[in-house]
Order: structure tokens, then C-alpha cells, then sequence
DNA sequence: GTAATTGCAAATAATTTGCTGGGTG
DNA sequence: CACCCAGCAAATTATTTGCAATTAC
């Protein structure tokens, strides 16, 4: 079975900064809000929490599910799809909707210059390989 | 006036490396692959080449428009908007097109888990403080 | 009580940058 | 032949981790 989880007041105070914004902070802005509340907090903690509470599903993560940058040879619009198991970055063959950034410009008032649409999940290879083998 | 760019022999063997390949590689890798046509290329030649040619719009990165991850304390699926000009986050009021995911596992042949959906570019307060002031 | 979690600081990992000499236009 | 750009290595930035002390259950 899994490890148990412990609610400590600092995974508590993180959840609540994260619940009552409406921004989309970094982990140093949460570091320097979670200090208000109790000021010894460290930086490791924030970020240690930040992942269980990720790997438990209680926040998102915004990123591209790596730490690092991934390049595309290809500069015009299209979709991809991430394998979580094996990292493996697809191109999706399915058309860009490019009307959807109007729509999206006249409900925010904002100027939207492209779009990005990624799909998360595991890819037919690995599929096939966990079927196969444990490993 | 922008300054000229030039085309180096480094230049052009990193966007070949990324016209050639379908697959999205990381900095590293394509240094790994340059460094056989290259071996003298530094790791921040390609860096700096891939900065170069991204701004070109010859090639696009993958990742969240920042180096560093940010967090967002609801869980359930939702859009979001970039700004490019002041960084902010945003949350979009659109519908979450789940029909889509089984769109993709039947042409893929993966396990869609969840998908992701951002716009980037302009936000409205960013929109009316260019026009007014210059800073 | 005991094992998970903290704070601290040092370690990693990814990317950027300063400098000087070399190559492109 | 001027100036951009490469190589090298050191610097930055974001995040993770080892360890001894602390705390939740």
C-alpha cells in the first residue's frame, strides 16, 4: 500500500495559499506568502509539498511535464501528445482550431497570438510493453 | 533597426538536426547529435542557436513560456491564458472538450488521461497600458 | 512511540552569460 | 575588416536531497 500521508501546517497553509488566489503562482511566491504565516518555513518544504500535493491531486502542475525545454523543428501550429511513462514527446494529427482564439479574444478582451494543445497519458508502445513485461 | 543575423555552420547543422527529426528532443540531445557533425560545438553554442532561431520563428520550444514551474489549486481540468508582456496566468471560461481525448486515443492508439489547452499572448490591462504610456 | 516530515544547507540540473579569439558577410 | 558569433568555463536559476531534530497520528 502507499505511505500514508500527514497533514502538517505547512502542507496545510500551502493548500490554502493556493485555494484562495486566482493567479497561477511559482513556487517562490508561495514560499514568500506561506512566511507570513509561519516564518520558518524553508524553500525545501514548499517545493516537498507542492509535489505531494500534485502526486495526490490536489493542485496542478504547470508545465510541460519535464524540467526541461523541448524544441520542435516544425514553427507552424500543431498538437502533441506526451507519454508520461516513457517521456516521449508525438505530433497529433488533428486540425488546428484556429477559431478558437477569436472566441477566446472577444470573451477576454485580450490578444491571443497562438495556441497550444498538449494530451497527457501513456503511449501505444508503452502500453504494449506493460502488457507484455514488468519491466 | 534589429541586428543581422547570420548563418553559421553551427546554426545550420541545429535546424537540420530539427528539420530531420519528428521526434521533440531536448537541448542536450541535439548537442549530443551536432557534436558528430560538429565535435568542437559547445553546449552554449546550442543554446544560444536555439534562442536565435526561435526567435526567427524557424523552430518552436515547448514549455510553458518560463523556465520554472507554476501551480494552480484547482484541480479539475480548465484552460488557461498567458500573457507574453507581464507573465500572468489567467483562467479561461471554456468549456472543457473532454469528446476530444477519445478523438485522439482511437487515432493514436494511447491512453489519453487529460489534455491541456492555453492561448498565449496579450492580456487586456497589458493591452491598454502600451497604448497609453510607452513603458 | 515511531515513522513521516521539517529546516537547513549543500548538491543537481538546466540554462545563461562574460570574455577573447575567430570567421562571416 | 568590422563586428557578430563561437568556444570555454564560470555564474545563475530552479529544484531536489541528505541529515539530524521535530511532530503528527
Amino acid at each position: 500500500m502507499p505511505k500514508a500521508k500527514r497533514m502538517t501546517k505547512q502542507k496545510q497553509t500551502i493548500l490554502e495559499i493556493l485555494r484562495s488566489t486566482t493567479c497561477h503562482p511559482t513556487a517562490d511566491w508561495i514560499y514568500e506568502q506561506a512566511r507570513k504565516k509561519l516564518p520558518d518555513i524553508s524553500l525545501g518544504t514548499v517545493y516537498r509539498n507542492l509535489n505531494v500535493l500534485r502526486d495526490e491531486g490536489e493542485i496542478m502542475e504547470l508545465n510541460y511535464g519535464s524540467t526541461f525545454s523541448r524544441f520542435d523543428g516544425n514553427p507552424r501550429n500543431h498538437y502533441h501528445f506526451v507519454c508520461e511513462s516513457c517521456g516521449q514527446v508525438y505530433d497529433v494529427d488533428y486540425p488546428v482550431q484556429n477559431q478558437l482564439e477569436k472566441v477566446i479574444e472577444e470573451k477576454t478582451g485580450a490578444r491571443v497570438q497562438y495556441h497550444r494543445l498538449e494530451f497527457y497519458g501513456i503511449c501505444s508502445a508503452c502500453l504494449e510493453n506493460k502488457d507484455g513485461q514488468p519491466s
